[in-house]
DNA sequence: GTAATTACGTACTGATCGGTATGTAATTTA
DNA sequence: TAAATTACATACCGATCAGTACGTAATTAC
């Protein structure tokens, strides 16, 4: 090690996460990233390959801080139904609030790069597969309290509400009436007897 | 009229399509529109004003075609509670099946446009609520026809098979086990009891 | 203090982007 | 047949794209 960095490279990165949320990988210019990390090009190919590498690594930072952030809205909840209900009403609360949103980076990834690189069907699709065992985990939990009803198939109910939460951060980039995603949230819950 | 066009708008427009559905609107170059759509670049902009225009003529064109898909697909079978399961397993067939899918255009514009264009916020919104108001008559079917328990809230449940839909169409694109999707509609048909 | 190494900023590359000017061909109207 | 109008193909526009060459600054190793 020569001479050391000037940049915080998480910074950076954290920066990069938000361009790339906000826009998506094409909409996305090198001038774009540059002017919002606050470092110039040649930093950014010594530091993260290419724009694609960054863009995955960015990526992965979200989807890693997003599994523990759903990860820790579930388990510190000592009620199953609660803590999904909770989950899915503040998500929507989020959405409609006053600071723009642009919905889950992962999402937007999936659908805009998966079906092109394999590369992102595969790290989208292990999120995707996370957050099921997160929710079944959490499923599981209130099996064994005696909170949900002993029929449940707990794999199929997560695999279920991973679908959901797709579904309904997806359709909310379209902005319907609140009561539309509402009115879908209880009637997911009924799952979770 | 003076000179007529050499060339079949229609069939020009279902080119310009596919391009679009396959590869999103930023990805999609001028280049790859005249190559697929066999014609010059003045012919598209004399014909669709520019690239967002003939994306947005596109854009329709497909909401309209898979507005009367679906509706069909549902008016066409006497049982409520078949015709959704049959629509549900012929999606997923259709996307695991040999030939290449892009998922649903207009879910794909709802996530790479919505959010910063307002009229495709617009666009995208009308054809998830003209879904649903397809799905609520079909249920109201169910429920005059005494196929469908009479407790169940008809909007709601639409609504519900909506954001159950563009779940599965998204998740798709990451191309999880197909378990994981046919555990999914298991359990979300099961709301039509 | 000198050589080696790494980082930085500037300025550039060729390619491609969306969009258009222009000249010519074809058709209608009169 | 002449004027007007529309469509076509070519060839171009300035701007921007992702990516890099290069010279200089800073730090470490010896």
């Amino acid at each position: 090690m020569a001479r050391p960095r000037e940049f915080d490279e998480e910074k950076a990165l954290d920066a990069a996460m938000q361009v790339f949320w906000e826009k998506g990988f094409e909409a996305t210019s090198l001038s774009d990233l540059t002017s919002r990390m606050g470092i110039q090009r040649p930093s950014i190919y010594s530091t993260f390959g290419d724009k694609k590498g960054l863009f995955e690594a960015a990526l992965r930072k979200y989807t890693s801080s997003h599994a523990a952030y759903v990860r820790n809205k579930l388990h510190n909840n000592p009620s199953v139904k609660e803590a999904f209900r909770a989950f899915f009403e503040n998500m929507v609360a989020e959405e409609y609030g006053q600071n723009p949103n642009w919905g889950c980076f992962c999402i937007n990834s999936m659908v805009e790069l998966s079906p092109h690189d394999e590369k992102f069907e595969i790290l989208t699709r292990e999120h995707q597969m996370y957050l099921s065992v997160i929710f079944q985990e959490t499923i599981d939990r209130g099996l064994r309290s005696g909170e949900l009803d002993p029929a449940i198939n707990a794999k199929s109910l997560a695999q279920t509400l991973v679908i959901s939460l797709i579904g309904l951060t997806v359709i909310m980039k379209s902005r319907p009436e609140r009561s539309f995603v509402d009115n879908s949230i209880k009637e997911i819950l009924t799952l979770l007897r």
